[in-house]
DNA sequence: CAAAACTCATTCGCATGCAAATGATAGCTC
DNA sequence: GAGCTATCATTTGCATGCGAATGAGTTTTG
């Protein structure tokens, strides 16, 4: 095969990278279409803030994958909200505590089952063997 | 089982919709140690490009699952750099027609085999068959 | 043909997402 | 204990990404 003809057979729609994009994009349909309320990364936020207790905002940004810069804005935004309430760390005076507040604890609970939703329907096209098989497999590459 | 059990089975780190974005980010951490110089979308406009030859923006948008808003900040950051040309469609004058310049098309020509290295070392945690499995389901969730 | 409906592009506002630089604090080490 | 290093948080700058509103131009339809 020539090179032109290697080059030539690229396709783009078959490249991990842009069907990881599709599929965000579709989930992403999803979700917002069942949850108005919060976007993805604030539910992954107060999840797992309802998981932990309390942490400090870099922690919990390691725990749900978000950068520090991320999390900050994400926080902020919940906290703005009164999802969530900060406060400085007694000790380490560096550190924010986040915790959830009342309100955020209802919200978040009320939300789980409804994520249980948009995930079944984000995997409807697939059986549930495949779509154990998907989770897997990207678990892998994440 | 409770319904505070059933609520407690809840992990956020199992959900496709975290996955998705976890191994997008690995993704683009990958893309961006071997090109420096382009974003995914844009080099996802630029190859499509490629393909297409000359479309107007709104269609390279569809081609490449980008929302008008989205294309047109990409296109615009593209043509700032000089790698796509654009230009009023002669009879239809709402289009605006967009087309690869020269440099546009020695650079992607360029870095095609680059993104083969990209998406080989995003699915090197699979073996070739899971690789093929992974980007079929992602397909159908598309 | 004139009005209605549609398409294309643009703009605004908001929310990630990350790199890089900065300041404050803590911990370690000699 | 002073200095070096590491950690935490914040800020800035840039690039998606999408919803919604708007304006210009085109097509359909009554």
């Amino acid at each position: 095969m020539s090179p032109e003809a290697v080059e030539n057979d690229y396709r783009l729609q078959g490249q991990i990278g842009f069907v990881l994009r599709k599929a965000n994009q579709r989930h992403l349909a999803i979700f917002s279409s069942h949850i108005v309320d919060l976007t993805p990364p604030q539910f992954a936020a107060l999840a797992k803030l309802r998981d932990v207790g309390e942490t400090s905002q870099n922690q919990l940004g390691g725990l749900i994958a978000m950068d520090a810069a991320t999390v900050k804005g994400v926080i902020d935004r919940l906290a703005a909200r009164g999802l969530v309430q900060l406060a400085k760390h007694e000790v380490d005076k560096r550190r924010l505590m986040v915790r959830l507040t009342g309100e955020g604890r209802q919200m978040i609970d009320q939300l789980v089952p409804v994520a249980r939703t948009i995930t079944e329907e984000t995997l409807s096209p697939l059986s549930a063997k495949d779509a154990a098989t998907l989770v897997a497999l990207l678990s892998k590459i994440s």
